[in-house]
DNA sequence: ACTGCCGGGAA
DNA sequence: TTCCCGGCAGT
């Protein structure tokens, strides 16, 4: 119960932690830190910083206004459940892992983006963009470049005797993905942090891409945007409601996000931040660590149903008329035993999406929290890399790589519930593997995140979450 | 040593 | 019904 809670630590190589319950206003910040850990319970206005940082652990459970930046940190993993207004931006890091249950995302992602003279393909991955170069610009052959990391498909290239040519023509572009599936409370937040010493040729104009496109009856938004003139394309599906408005001005970024048709009072969220400038070498390497910039972009929100940020219960608690808990027919098994669960209040049920280049949306759905979420079906699985990277997406296995994961467990029990992966889950240790391991809570959180295991791992039986497997 | 979880039991 | 845990099989 506490307010300006800081932390700070510096080049630790320790673990450090923190946790804060009941708390408003907490700031972490860890430089050249390993073994970060936060806890952060029923908390507001969480930041977390952690720059050049290994193994950063973030959980907030019941939070509001989470927001972690991990610059060039690795195995960033963040939890939050039940939380709003999550920001996660992992610049330049590697093996981001985000889950939040109901909870209301935001995050930055880095994508690659060609470079070649009127191509602006976006990938997800370098070795995707990569790909991308070698076939459609240079008249290759399609590798992809195994490192040490990637076992799988390290078998017939040889790729010693090859002038990387392709590495001078991407970059690497910070793009947000915000999704929201609420469409009353906020819909959508963007940040942006435009490669500005890039290599990007010709006016360096990048694409900002405004999605607005709902598989359910609540809508999405997702807003990838980067760069420092804007072309904004947007598509929309006709079965939504609302709409966003984005304008925007740099490098000062004002978005409006509304609705237009009417229900702007309910559905509008300003949000202005500044896009500062990030130096980013463009190396061969994406992931080198060249420039310690801090992350020091303001976000301002302002959400209509006004709330006072102080106090422990504040922001939280005036989201409360949330279509998920009216069982709004969220999938094809509605269910609403979130009403269960303590002081939830309305959780703004959110799923992330990610795309390339408009590529794929992957959604599944994992349990819930409530102590209902056994009878499940076993169709989904918490690896859902194989699928991944069985379709479209190269699970890209070049170093500078960045891994953003995602997952995210909206609602109960039969298939309600949303979970967005892409990546493997690259183990520190080992390069890929075979072998399915069946992860469940227990392991997945460890011991000191027991709060977020499922209610059937906490009781020690068999776990609903992660079913299948094994 | 640790994970997953069945079976049993207390509240 | 919810919650907890001994103990066991499997790794
Ligand atoms: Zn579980």
């Amino acid at each position: 119960m506490s307010y300006a809670v800081t932390a700070a630590s510096t080049a630790t190589h320790a673990a450090t932690l923190a946790c804060g319950l009941h708390s408003s206003f907490v700031r972490v910040s860890g430089l050249h830190s390993s073994f970060v850990r936060v806890s952060v319970l029923h908390s507001s206005f969480v930041r977390v910083s952690v720059l050049h940082s290994s193994f950063v652990r973030v959980s907030g459970l019941h939070s509001s206004f989470v927001r972690v930046s991990g610059l060039h940190s690795y195995f960033v993993r963040v939890s939050v459940l039940l939380s709003y207004f999550v920001r996660v931006s992992g610049l330049h890091s590697s093996f981001v892992r985000v889950s939040g249950l109901h909870s209301s995302f935001s995050s930055t992602r880095t994508m690659f983006q060609c470079t070649w003279p009127d191509c602006r393909e976006l990938a997800e991955s370098c070795s995707a963009i990569e790909s991308h170069i070698r076939v459609t610009h240079l008249g290759l052959s399609a590798r992809r470049r195994s490192r040490s990391l990637s076992s799988l498909h390290s078998s017939s290239d040889s790729d010693s005797e090859d002038d990387h040519e392709e590495d001078f023509y991407w970059t690497e572009v910070e793009v947000a993905v915000a999704t929201n599936v609420d469409p009353t409370t906020l819909n959508c937040v963007v940040s942006n942090r435009p490669p500005q010493t890039s290599v990007i040729h010709q006016g360096s104009v990048s694409p900002v891409l405004v999605t607005t496109n709902s598989p359910s009856p609540l809508s999405y938004s997702t807003v990838i945007c980067s760069g420092q003139q804007t072309n904004i394309s947007a598509m929309k599906n006709p079965a939504i409601k609302s709409t966003s408005i984005i304008t925007m001005s740099n490098p000062l970024v004002k978005y409006t996000l509304g609705s237009p048709n009417g229900q702007s009072a309910a559905a509008t969220t300003l949000l202005t931040f500044r896009a500062d400038s990030a130096s980013h070498a463009k190396g061969s390497t994406p992931l080198r660590i060249t420039s310690p910039v801090s992350p020091s972009h303001h976000t301002v929100i302002h959400r209509t149903p006004a709330s006072s940020p102080l106090g422990s219960g504040g922001p939280r608690t005036n989201l409360s008329t949330h279509p998920y808990l009216q069982g709004g027919g969220w999938t094809s098994s509605p269910r609403a035993s979130l009403s269960k669960s303590p002081s939830v209040g309305p959780s703004t049920v959110s799923s992330v999406l990610k795309f390339s280049g408009g590529q794929y949306v992957q959604v599944s759905s994992p349990p819930t929290l409530s102590h209902m979420d056994m009878a499940r079906p076993p169709h989904e699985d918490p690896e859902y890399r194989r699928r991944l990277t069985g379709s479209s997406l190269l699970s890209s296995s070049c170093d500078g790589a960045s891994y953003l994961t995602c997952s995210n467990e909206a609602l109960g029990a039969g298939g309600g519930k949303v979970r967005v992966t892409s990546s493997p889950k690259a183990s520190p240790g080992r390069g890929g593997k075979r072998g399915g391991e069946s992860k469940k809570c227990r392991k997945y959180y460890g011991m000191e995140q027991k709060n977020e295991w499922c209610t059937q791992c906490r009781w020690k039986k068999a776990c609903s979450r992660f079913v299948n497997s094994s």
